[in-house]
DNA sequence: CTATAAAGTGAGTAATCACTCACTTACTTC
DNA sequence: GAAGTAAGTGAGTGATTACTCACTTTATAG
């Protein structure tokens, strides 16, 4: 891969260009990424940029596609592993921080691009995203059920919204503390206490 | 309060702003909010808004403040009533909740304002804001262990960030559905399990 | 080696934004 | 009711931004 050569076919430029922005969100805030920074990253003219993306947006497009691909398959891996339905979800968590911990600026872009006014394609493809890891989660959960692990009286709904909102306040507590160190000392101990609320009570 | 007149003595217009701003927030993504946009929902010209305010900025940390203040009193006064350490962590939870559902634009903020590159006068204070409201949940967290009425071995460190994500869990429900009635119908139910995975098994 | 197409350049453009300022209007006080 | 002050106006300004385009450079196929 000589990515950083001048002349690129079109679709290896493409890719340069959603990973450039990925690495860029990671610095700074999603919204404030211009096509000029992109292109002085990448040793590029800003011209050059939209010979392969029509708009700004489409950029935007690209990498929500490149992260919702990865992320489900980075997940959805994890969780094939695990030897029951509470051990996936844990190994789907620990995924998904490993993730963002490796790519900073993907929740930040997620939640940014969620609350935008316009309903913009990438914003539509982050929708399909949440909903697509929220049907695996619901899955997870009554198969638990199913099997005894989880009680029977939890409320399935509650608990994914719980899951996702466990992931999202690792999140912001690094937001706070400007690393990303308490994602992964934190995470353990989270998870455990999530844990607690599921399961039957033997 | 006649708020909408022309030539209002200047602290009443700044807190016109304050409120217009947060009102803004609720309807489009607030790093987006332009003055002119402000200008416009206060019948003013936008010239008029850098009598009250040195820049942007200054505005939104005025905001902020406004945040800080009226949150915290919120969920203080919803702590004291309440019984035991647990009911008082469920009584802020519901209050929280409640002002969040009353302006739907702060969480939208808070989050925005803490992914900002620079370090504004506003991003010191949503830290402040939430390093304070940290140190509650770990106080109750502690009264609760020490009246048994929270297993010893919950992690009150842990306990806390699930507090916090709960939240934002519910708060990323509503932003993907685009309204609030999930985060109301929801919000019990979360609570419940979060509960769970706290109390001591008698 | 040459022709052709793909990729890149760099100097544009129009729109938008925060912020300024000379001037006008409205309130207050004696 | 005149004088003084506080608040508002509206037409600026310069900086920034996404996007365009005529032209140049590079890769590749016959």
């Amino acid at each position: 891969m000589k990515l950083d050569s001048k002349h690129l076919p079109a679709d290896q430029r493409r890719a340069a260009t959603v990973e450039t922005m990925i690495a860029l969100a990671a610095e700074q805030n999603p919204s404030e990424i211009t096509t000029g920074a992109i292109a002085e990253r990448m040793n590029l003219s800003q011209g050059a940029l939209f010979r392969h993306f029509p708009t700004k947006d489409d950029m935007w497009q690209s990498v929500m596609e490149w992260v919702a691909q990865r992320l489900l398959a980075r997940i959805d891996k994890a969780a094939q592993g695990a030897a029951s339905p509470l051990a996936s979800l844990e190994a789907m968590f620990m995924a998904h921080l490993d993730f963002v911990a490796k790519h900073p600026g993907i929740p930040r872009m997620l939640f940014g691009e969620l609350q935008r006014a316009k309903d913009t394609a990438a914003k539509r493809m982050v929708r399909t995203l949440l909903t697509q890891y929220a049907e695996r989660l619901h899955t997870l959960l009554q198969q638990g059920k199913d099997r005894g692990e989880i009680a029977s009286e939890v409320d399935i709904h509650a608990a994914a919204t719980l899951y996702i909102g466990m992931i999202q306040g690792l999140i912001m507590q690094s937001l706070i503390s400007g690393n990303m160190t308490p994602i992964r000392d934190s995470a353990p101990g989270v998870f455990i206490l999530f844990a607690r609320g599921l399961r039957r009570v033997s």
